[in-house]
DNA sequence: TTGTAGGCGTTATCAA
DNA sequence: TTGATAACGCCTACAA
């Protein structure tokens, strides 16, 4: 059972004038002993008659009246392009969980990979006064950091860099090292002795895809390999990973691929079996991300794990210190994936 | 590149100050024609000015201003026990998807399954003035409604009900139909020839767990059967299943076991394997939720698929609709789940 | 149909 | 150290 609801303000809970009220003193000094910021310009006996009052209404702060006076909101935003892509959630619990410690709530939205959905959501956003954005969703091209930028609102880029042009150096980044983690896929083909090695790439104009690529293909030739095949996926979806499975197998033969990310994997599995062979037996397979489950499923895939958590904890913090100081240098952190090896790989067949 | 950033409003944001004196009107007939609700008050000449000069200056109202005047801040908040658990994404997707749509941000935040932290966010959502919640975390006997209550701030549960007693029929709910779902999976094991048949229970004290396991009684006493066991897990988690399971196994003999929940069936595989049987072959297994990827894992997991997707629009809807018209009749929503049968259920080895 | 005035709850500035 | 005053940007009776 509750507390008898507090009587005295029925309708609305009571503000700070109520509690100036009841306890003697102007409202400006309540907001003084209750702010902690400011506390300590206050007697420490009326800080403490103060406090006992607010508790005894039950007074809250209201976060909105403060806002429209401070500016600030003490909300953040973040944009993910796919909350069903299991990469997101462990990144968005990562971010909410520094971010609610310190204080603030966390709006999120999920773009769709729309930009115009984007820039909607942007502005409605900064409608809302949020001090500062995670953008884990800005495909290159896209005008969302010029928005935050106009709008003035402090923005960290999650798991996607802009490219290396334009207003790039203007915004940190958090992000895997996409060309070492795929490098690593590689010397472990290389190692089991494979020498026809495909890559599954992902969508254009996607940051991770195009270091992805990029380290397959400088990596590959690291070990004087050219690639036997090379195809973009549409998106980072089960399907479009069949799609582009389907069509490297039907190009020249290869006996390893190495892959994007994990949920395409899904379709590669898919694909492989819809082409009547085995994954790992006939071809082996890895991915990227290392995402939930894929230790489960069958075969068991190899691939590489980077590190969701401290990517979401990073960025938040980051956000945080350049909201407080935002003439702070920008940072571009690389966060070290490493490699899992599990049952999709094998050495080839008929060795090349 | 962007249009040149408006010179005239260099820090803050164009006002509708700065609107009505550009247009040569009053700020209040700025107000009337950029507010769809009001805008016919309005002559349609000064409206179309007042509405090109706006766009001129790159207006946009202050959700904070507009808030502290009208009590509203077309936010609502959403609490979610666990963001990594994959049933939650699809559901904060769809919630996100419809509430944006009608112009509502979503504020998230995780529970972590504590009620002391779940308390504090619903205050700090109060705080912020959300106009609606929705809960997805609370377990029976938390405060979390009874603090809603208190706030005045409209609720809905989603995934999860209360207790029958106490103010239940109070908050109106979205669940799935877990007694009839568990049904299916008992029905299907009987059917292939099950006679001994167990039950791995989740958590005490969480509504889904206490329907599935209600489900799973009735419906085996239906069928003339009694439980070969019954076990809960501690928490919806791969390792508590595989604790749970460790614990079934080590009891009276059975030859399936239906299982409260998917994460928890990966534990039980795992469980299984390091008892040295066999998924299916030596031991039928049935999951619920049907979560992403169960298909992939090995054997592929039959379960029972549940709504996600109309889960989290249905609950937006009723919440949206109770926001507007607080009188409204609660509603007590059961989607209706279906069996998916794939081929970690098989008939028993020796028929008991 | 439009203008006037006041207030939503808080904080910042200025005096005392 | 505290009080008075104004302002943040918008909305809404009420009056014209």
């Amino acid at each position: 059972m509750l507390p008898p609801p507090i009587p005295s303000p029925p309708p609305g809970r009571a503000t700070i004038a109520d509690v100036a009220r009841e306890a003697g003193v102007h409202a400006s000094t309540v907001s003084r002993a209750l702010n902690p910021a400011t506390r300590g310009m206050v007697t420490e006996a009326v800080a403490l008659r103060v406090t006992e009052v607010a508790d005894r209404l039950g007074w809250r702060p209201s976060a909105v009246a403060a806002g429209l006076r401070t500016r600030k909101s003490r909300t953040i935003g973040i944009l993910v392009p796919d909350l069903i892509n299991p990469i997101f959630p462990p990144i968005l619990h990562a971010v909410e969980t520094v971010m609610a410690a310190r204080g603030y709530a966390t709006l999120v939205a999920n773009t769709d990979n729309d930009p115009a959905r984007e820039a909607l959501l942007i502005e409605r956003m900064a409608t809302h006064l949020v001090d500062g954005l995670m953008l884990a969703s800005a495909a290159a091209g896209t005008g969302a950091l010029a928005l935050c930028a106009r709008f003035g609102i402090p923005a960290v880029l999650i798991n996607r860099r802009m490219p290396q042009g334009a207003d790039c150096a203007a915004t940190s980044a958090v992000t895997n090292d996409d060309r070492h983690g795929i490098g690593l896929a590689v010397d472990h083909l290389v190692a089991l002795g494979h020498r026809r090695i495909a890559h599954l790439a992902g969508p254009e104009g996607v940051s991770t895809a195009t270091d992805r690529r990029t380290g397959f293909l400088d990596r590959l030739r690291h070990h004087g390999l050219e690639p036997a095949g090379l195809v973009p996926a549409a998106a980072y979806t089960r399907e479009a990973g069949q799609v582009a499975m389907a069509a490297l197998l039907a190009g020249p033969p290869f006996t390893a691929v190495a892959v994007a990310n994990d949920m395409l994997c899904l379709g590669v599995y898919d694909a492989v079996e819809a082409a009547g062979r085995r994954v790992a037996a006939d071809v082996s397979v890895t991915g990227f991300n290392d995402m939930p489950f894929v230790d489960r499923i069958h075969p068991g895939l190899t691939t590489v794990r980077i590190q969701h958590d401290a990517m979401g904890r990073q960025a938040a913090e980051i956000l945080l210190a350049e909201m407080a100081d935002p003439a702070l240098p920008r940072r571009d952190i690389r966060l070290v994936p490493e490699l899992v090896i599990r049952a999709s790989t094998r050495p080839p067949q008929e060795p090349a």
